[in-house]
RNA sequence: GCGGGUGUAGCUCAGUUGGUUAGAGCGCUGGCCUGUCACGCCAGAGGCCGCGGGUUCGAGUCCCGUCACUCGCGCCA
């Protein structure tokens, strides 16, 4: 007999009754009867009731055990009496009358309970992350992650996409986030950047002529965490293809997504509705103006809309928001649908919430009803309107009876920005998000500038490695700040329910292109040469049109589980402030080894 | 760096308008219990009410500050 098992936990049935069989795993739970004591023995494939009677001279030591203790049992498998069997349980028609027992592990009390998965503190589950792991639910969460990332990679392969693995310890990359950075020995006074992602290398890789290229990419970015971004590093399918337009690169990833989403859907035991291919589009342009973002949750069936020009029209009298318009500002209408039963006190929320969580005035609204000369508003502020101006502008926003508008006042990021997350707390409140479907979309035709506001300059708004939509052309031809802030690039985002998965591009191949582009936005051609040499020296030898994409896995996994937090899909996550509680990193380092890196610390004063 | 929320037993939480000895459930320890599967019953231990200051005859409760966690903003090519 096999030392530690003959059978795993989730494997015997009634028809194994009358074997003698072995079973090794974790004391999940003891029921002692005084004079019977149950333990159900669990391990990663499932459950076993195993009974140990008085009589044994092990009932002692098990009735001693704690929980979570490591046992191996032997003994005869029986059939329960008929009304003992539990219907829960695969295992439930049997259990394992226990002869023999060896204890390969106790157990100290223990900081976190696995039994019953209670609500435990983020920090102790992160300090003790390997007893949160036993936790069938968190358990799931990271095999999904290994099916996922399994079924990832064998679509990309039947796809003709192959693997490669690029450094981890490379060079610092000017643009985007914070660098993690790596001290170097032999090169006293350099250091190495960790990848933010494999961006280059995946381009150089297209140059090299290997035509399509993909990774599952660690990446690493010095920047703040969120509940949907664990600080320090997270994992991207990174992809690359030669010879490929916008619509060939959407047409290879739209069924790498749709086909995981689809064969992953059952995954939390509800059935849930995937996005067909091919996916929306929706111009940059237009998301901003109907959703407030750039990445529209489309299970919220609310489409915002501009309604500034109403409000400095004649007989108008709604002062604050007229001189918001007049002085170049914005106001952008959230209908708010079917709230006609809603009381007072909702509207009355919407505005606190939005003063509170948004720092922003306040939401002012107006309710809409049929009356007997027609569409009538109400609410505090439909006064100072003229009853035409308010029939035109729920027109305008598409809305009727029984709706209401709010308005999200000032200049325009704020008002966007305010719009697009009052259109999610109203979908919220109404209870409109149907958690049951995956609604996926691309975001089209980014624009290639932004203004600066910071540095009072035009500054690339994305990755400055992209392809301007109508190339030199175009750039040679936008001799206006206006007329460069109305280019487009061929950029373009995959989002599902809300959550951006990823960014992609058609690259800028092109030298000349590349050196003009930059320059735009300020870099001259000695800052290009030195900080892409590797890159744009490559695209001098001869380098394919390009582009790709990297959809993020933790938030795919994340979707997938039906988690409200990456760290539920990570198996060894850092908490909000960039610290592993478990393994106690940052943490400082001998004296010696700072010299042998030739640093010396000028910490902060406290 | 900024804003919101939370902070009472190991954990989840209750704690009235400021009032005398701060409670419950789970867990833990001990005892009882031969058919449980959230086993049951009895008993017990366990509290810097996050920390510091203030108001008050009196603070878990009110005020100020601070720390921790968390969500968001900034940031995230």
């Amino acid at each position: 007999m096999h030392a530690y098992r003959t059978h795993n936990c989730n494997e015997l049935r009634s028809d194994n009754v009358g074997e003698t069989v072995r079973l090794s795993g974790w004391v999940h739970r003891k029921r002692d009867h005084g004079g019977l004591l149950f333990i159900d023995l669990r391990d990663h494939f499932g459950l076993t009731q195993c009974v140990i009677e008085p009589e044994n001279k092990h009932f002692a030591v098990l009735e001693r055990l704690r929980v979570e203790s490591v046992i191996t049992v032997s003994g005869k498998l029986v059939d329960r009496l008929a009304d003992a069997k539990n219907k829960n349980l695969p295992t439930g028609d049997i259990e394992l009358v226990v002869a023999d027992l060896e204890v390969q592990s106790r157990a100290e009390e223990l900081p976190l309970p696995v039994f019953g998965e209670p609500d435990y503190p983020e920090d102790i589950r992160l300090k003790y992350r390997y007893l949160d792991l036993r936790r069938q639910k968190l358990h799931n969460n990271i095999i999904l992650r290994g099916q996922v990332i399994n079924s990832i990679r064998t679509r990309m392969i039947a796809q003709g996409f192959n693997e490669f693995q690029t450094p981890i310890l490379t060079a610092s990359s000017p643009e985007g986030a914070r660098d993690f950075l790596v001290p170097s020995r032999l090169n006293p006074g350099k250091f190495y950047a960790l990848p933010q992602a494999p961006q280059q290398f995946k381009q150089l890789l297209m140059v090299s002529g290997f035509d399509k290229y993909f990774q599952i990419a660690p990446c690493f970015r010095d920047e703040d965490a969120r509940a949907d971004r664990s600080p320090g590093e997270f994992y991207q399918l990174d992809m690359e293809m030669s010879f490929a337009t916008q619509e060939d690169v959407f047409a290879a990833i739209e069924p790498v997504m749709a086909g995981v989403f689809e064969e992953f859907a059952a995954h939390t035991g509800k059935t849930r509705k995937v996005t067909q291919t091919p996916f929306p589009r929706i111009a940059y342009k237009d998301s901003m103006l109907k959703y407030g973002n750039d990445k529209p949750d489309l299970r919220i069936d609310i489409i915002c809309s501009d309604v500034s020009e109403f409000f400095i029209e004649d007989g108008v009298e709604f002062k604050a928001f007229q001189g918001i318009v007049k002085g170049g500002g914005t106001v952008r209408a959230i209908p708010a649908p079917n709230t006609k039963d809603k009381p007072r006190s909702f509207f009355d929320k919407m505005n606190g919430w939005a003063q509170r969580e948004m720092q922003a005035p306040g939401l002012g609204y107006i309710r809409f009803e049929q009356g007997e000369n027609g569409l009538e508003g109400k609410g505090p502020i439909a006064k100072f309107f003229p009853a035409d101006v308010l029939v035109r502008m729920a027109a305008h926003a598409g809305i009727g009876d029984g709706d209401a508008l709010f308005f999200a006042a000032g200049k325009e990021v704020d008002a966007v920005k305010l719009t697009g997350a009052a259109r999610a707390e109203i979908g919220r409140q109404l209870d409109m998000i149907d958690e049951d479907v995956f609604k996926f979309c691309w975001i089209v035709d980014f624009p290639m500038f932004e203004w600066d506001e910071d540095n009072k300059k035009i500054d690339f708004s994305h990755n400055p490695f992209s392809m301007p939509q109508g190339g030199m052309e175009i750039l040679q031809s936008a001799d206006t700040d206006v007329k460069k802030l109305d280019i487009l690039a061929y950029q373009y985002d995959i989002v599902c329910n809300g959550i951006e998965l990823s960014s992609g591009a058609i690259r800028n191949h092109r030298p000349d292109i590349m050196y003009k582009a930059f320059a735009m936005a300020g870099y001259d051609r000695d800052a290009v040469d030195s900080e892409f040499s590797g890159m744009i020296t490559a695209f001098k030898y001869g380098a394919p049109p390009h582009g790709g994409i990297a959809p993020g896995i933790d938030r795919m996994v994340m979707l997938l589980a039906g988690a409200d937090n990456i760290r539920e899909v990570i198996v060894f996550p850092m908490n909000g402030s960039a610290q592993d509680l478990m393994m106690n990193a940052p943490a400082e380092v001998p004296a010696k080894a700072l010299r042998e890196l030739h640093l010396r610390l000028d910490l902060p004063k406290e």
